[in-house]
RNA sequence: GGCGGCAUAGCCAAGUGGUAAGGCAGAGGUCUGCAAAACCUCCACCCCCAGUUCGAGUCUGGGUGCCGCCUCCA
């Protein structure tokens, strides 16, 4: 498999340091608000790539942070003079339904920052001694002049970078020997949680962090280090700065990116306050799948635009995935399927299926390529397309074109890959027509028959539409003989 | 100002040298009292200009437009 190192900007073989064994850092939020749309496009491309190296045989350990201690959250926590660990503690919760409910695979660990304090007070004394970072005020700062390859990841250099810095003025600067070093622990103010130092009273810095937990959870180097294109810089190259000054080992073989959700072609984020909770929309009625299906595609690195026209469009396509996905379900019966009351029918971890079909072959040479997603997706959707021709073939003519066997096969291929992708189908909620029994509906179906017999359209018509509102569709075929389904 | 990305049908989106995947939307047909459902069929020469090549969305150079990062941000 391939994929896309910002390290080096070009698309690279896959080998992880250790064989068989994958291990994965993704950046993880900073939780003082209700996750956007962008940040589930983030979380669905990492938990894809996890699913994706889970299927090809790989073990996987993925880890992702809680930012839970920061300007923002002190901020929150004053304007609702409600304590910060409330605050982290309740949208910490908040994510985690959110990610559920988008079928996004619980992380191994979560660990916090407030958890590691003391680990990264030992870190940042290490790089103290070790010439990387120093005292100031109360603060410290990683001096990024004595990091030679500071830049490497983002593909900047210092000179070129110190003439947009230096118009910049904030109360830190005075405090910095260099207007890009920046805070591994800052001292604390009147009112603001704190922890013990050998510099005073204070917290993390953010970046710290993340270096710190990467070692805790994975250790000194790692295959995969994940997270949007606005990490690359700084946070993404001030981790390399600490882990690699301290360590003297590469912090991660592959620095993966994701590109942005926009709205009206720009990036959508909470400081432009143009942003979707992920609650909101789901919230508002659509299959969380459709999300995952909307982001699924485009590739991750590209960014994509969030509009209503394209959520419909998922919507809809969302719909034919879903039928096909069913298929089993819904026409095993009808097939002679003979399993169908076993509890893992249709469960996809219980399914054997050929390898070697032209549609897994395709759908791994997509994702092997970066994970191209738009072109495994549209594998499943030629699945998906023909399955719901061959049901509707059973439904209308009573049979199928295809072998029940192949048709099985093709079904199972199907949600095996829908799977590998995350996209899941409820099964079809049966309350829409439960309060109508056939007997009541044949009645009408009788009654209708005898108004058209009559030539009285209008009657037959409102019959009809009566019974479309209760999800029961009218097929009228040659002969006078109408058949009804429930949809 | 520095660095980087993108530009393919009405919309979304693959495709990186050999005559354009897939999704959404749409059109025509069969059927039908009209519909619905279903089935069949159709729907792009790839931002502009100049090159390289037998052959270029696909490579090179130039242009235009849009976006991102350089400050917290997935």
């Amino acid at each position: 498999m391939h994929l896309f190192n910002t390290l080096t900007r070009h698309v690279e073989p896959f080998e992880p340091l250790e064989p068989g064994v994958v291990k994965m850092y993704a950046c993880g939020v900073t939780v003082y608000d209700y996750s956007h749309v962008g940040h589930a496009r983030n979380y669905i491309a990492w938990d894809t790539l996890r699913r994706y190296l889970l299927w090809r045989g790989y073990r996987v350990k993925y880890v992702q942070n809680f930012t839970d201690i920061d300007d923002k959250i002190i901020r929150r926590s004053h304007q609702e003079n409600v304590p910060w660990n409330v605050i982290t503690e309740t949208y910490i919760q908040a994510y985690l339904d959110d990610m559920d409910r988008l079928n996004i695979r619980r992380a191994d660990v979560y660990p916090k920052a407030t958890e590691v304090v003391p680990q990264i007070v030992q870190f940042i004394q290490s790089l103290i001694d070790r010439g990387y970072a120093y005292e100031s005020g109360g603060d410290v700062y990683y001096a990024v002049e004595k990091f030679p390859t500071y830049g490497k990841l983002s593909g900047r250099k210092l000179d070129q970078m110190e003439a947009g810095a230096s118009g910049r003025v904030d109360e830190e600067a005075v405090k910095k020997h260099h207007p890009l070093d920046f805070a591994l622990w800052k001292a604390a103010k009147p009112g603001e949680p704190e922890w013990e130092s050998p510099w005073g009273q204070g917290r993390p810095g953010w970046h710290i962090e993340c270096s710190v937990m990467v070692r805790e959870e994975l250790g000194d180097s790692i295959d995969i280090h994940t997270g949007g294109q606005d990490l690359i810089f700084p946070h993404h190259e001030n981790e390399i700065a600490q882990s690699e000054a301290a360590l003297a080992k590469p912090l991660s073989r592959f620095w993966l990116h994701n590109g942005f959700v926009n709205i009206s072609g720009e990036k959508m984020s909470k400081s432009l306050g143009n942003f979707t909770t992920i609650r909101q929309m789901l919230e508002s009625g659509f299959d969380p799948m459709v999300l995952r299906l909307f982001v699924l595609q485009a590739q991750y690195r590209k960014p994509i635009d969030f509009t209503d026209e394209a959520i419909a469009s998922a919507q809809n396509a969302w719909d034919t995935l879903r039928d096909g996905l069913r298929f089993g379900q819904k026409h095993g019966k009808a097939l002679g399927y003979t399993d169908i009351e076993n509890a893992s029918f249709g469960d996809p971890a219980a399914m054997r299926i050929s390898t070697d079909s032209d549609a897994v072959l395709r759908f791994q040479a997509a994702m092997d390529d970066d994970l191209n997603t738009p072109v495994a997706l549209s594998v499943l959707f030629e699945l998906a397309k023909e399955l719901q021709k061959e049901g509707n073939r059973l439904t209308h003519d009573g049979k199928t074109l295809a072998e029940p066997g192949t048709l099985r096969e093709q079904w199972q291929t199907l949600v095996v890959l829908a799977e590998v992708l995350g996209l899941t189908a409820q099964p079809a909620a049966e309350a829409a027509t439960a309060g109508l029994r056939d007997a009541d509906i044949e009645a009408l179906v009788q009654q209708r028959a005898e108004a058209k017999k009559a030539k009285n359209w209008a009657e037959g018509d409102r019959i009809r539409d009566e019974l479309k509102a209760q999800g029961i569709t009218l097929i009228d075929k040659p002969g006078g003989i109408t058949e009804w389904i429930r949809s």
